[in-house]
DNA sequence: GTCCAGGTCGCGC
DNA sequence: GCGCGACATGGA
C-alpha cells in the first residue's frame, strides 16, 4: 500500500473543488463523503490504479492499491494538477468576489477551482453526455462507458476508457451498450479523430489564443457547440463565455426576473463586469444557491 | 400519446 | 447570420 503526499497551492479547498459541479458523480471518480475521501481508478501506462484521494495539511494524501514508480508518480503529479486545477490562479476572482457583497463568501470558502477528468479528451466526453439530456442519464451513460470499455485494474475496477478502446467499438455498440443515444456518433467520431491522431486536444488548447479564438478551436469538435466549448474553457481555467444552457437560463429568471423569459444577451450582460472569470461568477451564484441539489445523486455511503 | 432534459447540426432563406 | 426540425433516450 503506497501513501503519496503532493502539495497544494495555499487557498486550496478540497471539498468544494471536489463537489464544484457533477464531475464528482460521474465515473470512474466516487465521493465518499463520510470520510472526505475521493476514489479514482486511473491509468498509468498499461496498469490501471485504484487511488483514494484526501486532503491532508498542505498537500493531497494518495493512497494507490499498487506501488507507482518515479514514472508513475510524476504521471500521477501531471493528472492531479489537472484534476483539482492546482496550477489555476484564482486569486483575481477571489479579489473581485470581496469587493461584492452577493460574492464576499467565495474567498472565505476558497472556491473557484473546478473538478476535471484527467485529461481533456475524457472531459469533451463526458461534456457531449450532459447534452439535450437529464444528469440521470449523464451518469448513467459514463456509467456504462467506462464499465463497458474501461481496462481494469487488479481488482476489477474499470478506468474511464481511451479513445481507441472507444474508437475500436462500433458505433452501434456506443448506442445499444452504453446507451448513447445519437451520441454515440458524435462520441465515436471524437474518439477516433483523437485515436488516429486528426484530432490533438492539447495542440487545441492554446493559452496564447484570445478567449473568442480558443471557443472557435473547441467548436470545431463533433458534438461540441457553444455549451460545450465554454465548459471544455471553464475547465482550463477560462470562465470568459458562460455555457448557456437551460440551466443557466432557469436560474437567471428565477433569481433576477421574478420567473420572467429574456434574451440571452440580457442574461449574459449581468456578468460582463467579471471580465474573464464570467462563468465563475454566474457557477459561484448556483453552486451557493444549489449546493445540495446534487446530493440525491450521491451514491449511499459504503 | 406528448413534452423535454445542463444542445448540436444541417438546411433553407 | 438566423430560425427550424431532427436527433436517441427515459422519465414526467
Amino acid at each position: 500500500m503506497a501513501l503519496l503526499r503532493f502539495p497544494v497551492p495555499r487557498n486550496f479547498a478540497f471539498e468544494p473543488t471536489v463537489r464544484s459541479h457533477g464531475w464528482y458523480l460521474l465515473e470512474p471518480f466516487r465521493w465518499d463523503r463520510e470520510n472526505g475521501t475521493l476514489h479514482r481508478v486511473e491509468t498509468f501506462g498499461r496498469s490501471v490504479f485504484e487511488l483514494r484521494i484526501r486532503h491532508r495539511g498542505d498537500a493531497l494524501e494518495i493512497a494507490s492499491d499498487h506501488e507507482l514508480g518515479p514514472t508513475h508518480q510524476r504521471e500521477l503529479q501531471r493528472k492531479l494538477a489537472r484534476m483539482f486545477q492546482l496550477d489555476l490562479d484564482i486569486d483575481e476572482f477571489a479579489r473581485l468576489s470581496s469587493g461584492t457583497e452577493t460574492h464576499r463568501w467565495v474567498a472565505l470558502t476558497g472556491f473557484g477551482r473546478m473538478l476535471c477528468g484527467a485529461n481533456r479528451f475524457e472531459d469533451a466526453v463526458k461534456i457531449i453526455a450532459t447534452t439535450n439530456t437529464t444528469w440521470k442519464q449523464t451518469m448513467r451513460m459514463v456509467e456504462l462507458l467506462v464499465f463497458e470499455l474501461g481496462a481494469r485494474s487488479k481488482g476489477g475496477a474499470p478506468a474511464f476508457p481511451s479513445p481507441s478502446r472507444i474508437a475500436s467499438a462500433s458505433v452501434e455498440q456506443l448506442r445499444e451498450r452504453c446507451r448513447l443515444g445519437y451520441r454515440a456518433t458524435t462520441i465515436h467520431a471524437l474518439a477516433r479523430g483523437v485515436a488516429e491522431g486528426a484530432i490533438d486536444l492539447d495542440a487545441l488548447h492554446d493559452p496564447r489564443a484570445d478567449a473568442a479564438g480558443q471557443l472557435l478551436a473547441w467548436r470545431t469538435l463533433p458534438g461540441i457547440g457553444p455549451y460545450g466549448a465554454a465548459h471544455l474553457m471553464a475547465l482550463d481555467g477560462r470562465h470568459d463565455f458562460i455555457a448557456v444552457d437551460t440551466e443557466f437560463r432557469r436560474f437567471v429568471r428565477e433569481r433576477y426576473h421574478r420567473g420572467r423569459a429574456v434574451a440571452d444577451a440580457t442574461m449574459l450582460r449581468r456578468y460582463s463586469r467579471w471580465g474573464r472569470w464570467k462563468y465563475l461568477a454566474y457557477w459561484s451564484e448556483l453552486w451557493e444557491s444549489a449546493a445540495d441539489s446534487l446530493v440525491k445523486y450521491e451514491s449511499p455511503s459504503e
